[in-house]
DNA sequence: ACCATTTGACCCTA
DNA sequence: TAGGGTCAAATGGT
């Protein structure tokens, strides 16, 4: 399967074109984000169901975005099934063949076509002293001896890849023998149905629902790209997270990178599910996610009553 | 029988 | 060419 663009353009004119879509599809959820609020403060029936069709709007571009980051500029795409039907990648399962090597075969150039390295941007980290269920299907497709590393890596697809065409990975290795400490990264949005579930769990934790949520920001200084952002605003980190960037670029800071998130904001559920796949233990626990490239940490709280103390916490 | 995991092979990127 | 990400046949569990 090939990029977005015609196959006989130039591998860089193509590129070129894909940079494009995607600058225009963030500019539309951006837009579509912006309508949303305007639709939140609004009272009556007809803006209700008019804001309902909004946050489908910004669903849509935002599974969009997914969909082209895993394409990103390789010349072989990673599009879902759903939308390329008869791709021997993604034919849901494996096609019984002879006991013959699959080298010189047709079936090793499709094999040759669909493998791409997936690229590491669009990743975050969580550290972790358990393997918590994170609230998505998760399905091992292989594990690796790592240089260097005491314990193997392993790897998780989602379930839904090929049901539904969901690309969300993610890597689990042990990093830490005594404390034990693990180290997840996650790659890609997930776009599948489950969607929803890891935002569920926490959002189902009673007395969550009606506490507000404290989201901070500090560069780790493990960043290459953008050592001194002064803003977090233009952390490359947020570029995943529209919707989250709009309300704190909107909104006035706690103390230096804190944001508090309450229920009146109308940044719930749908808003926050993206951060909370990535830490949905924060209800009971302070996690963080790191940003790979750019080396922000954003750490999701949920903070009851108890704001200054974990203000006072972050700021020590 | 079906589905998940294991594990060696394959192949891409740096 | 080494390291590591992915594939897929073999295997195991229900």
């Amino acid at each position: 399967m090939k990029s977005c663009c015609p196959e006989n353009l130039p591998y860089n004119q193509r590129k070129a074109i894909d940079e494009l879509i995607r600058d225009k599809l963030i500019r539309g959820r951006e837009f579509a984000n912006q309508l949303k609020v305007i639709f939140s403060d609004s009272i009556g029936d007809g803006s209700a169901r008019a804001e309902d069709l909004v946050v489908k709007v910004v669903n849509t571009f935002t599974s969009t975005l997914s969909i082209l980051n895993g394409v990103e500029s390789d010349e072989v795409s990673q599009f879902p099934a759903s939308i390329h039907v008869g791709s021997p990648c993604y034919d849901g399962r494996k096609s019984e063949d002879s006991g013959e090597s699959i080298r010189s075969t047709s079936k090793m150039r499709d094999r040759r076509e669909c493998y791409k390295r997936r690229k590491a941007s669009h990743s975050w980290i969580k550290d972790s002293p358990d393997l918590q269920d994170d609230g998505h299907a998760w399905r091992k497709y292989g594990q690796k001896v790592i240089l260097n590393a005491k314990f193997p890596r392993n790897y998780f697809r989602c379930t839904h890849k090929f049901d539904q065409g969901c690309q969300a990975t993610k890597q689990v290795q042990r990093i830490e023998e005594e404390p034990p400490m693990y180290r997840t990264t996650y790659s890609g949005h997930h776009t599948c149905k489950n969607l929803l579930r890891a935002s569920q769990l926490m959002l189902d934790v009673p007395g969550v629902t009606d506490s507000s949520i404290l989201l901070s920001f500090n560069d780790n200084g493990h960043g290459h790209h953008h050592d001194n952002i002064t803003n977090i605003c233009d952390s490359p980190f947020l570029s995943s997270f529209q919707s989250i960037k709009h309300h704190i670029s909107h909104n006035e800071s706690y103390s230096s990178h804190h944001y508090l998130v309450s229920p009146d904001d109308h940044l719930s559920k749908l808003d926050l599910e993206d951060v909370i796949c990535g830490v949905h233990s924060s209800c009971t626990n302070n996690s963080s996610i790191t940003h790979q490239s750019s080396g922000v940490d954003m750490i999701v709280t949920s903070v009851d009553s108890h704001l200054d103390e974990v203000l006072a916490y972050f700021d020590s």
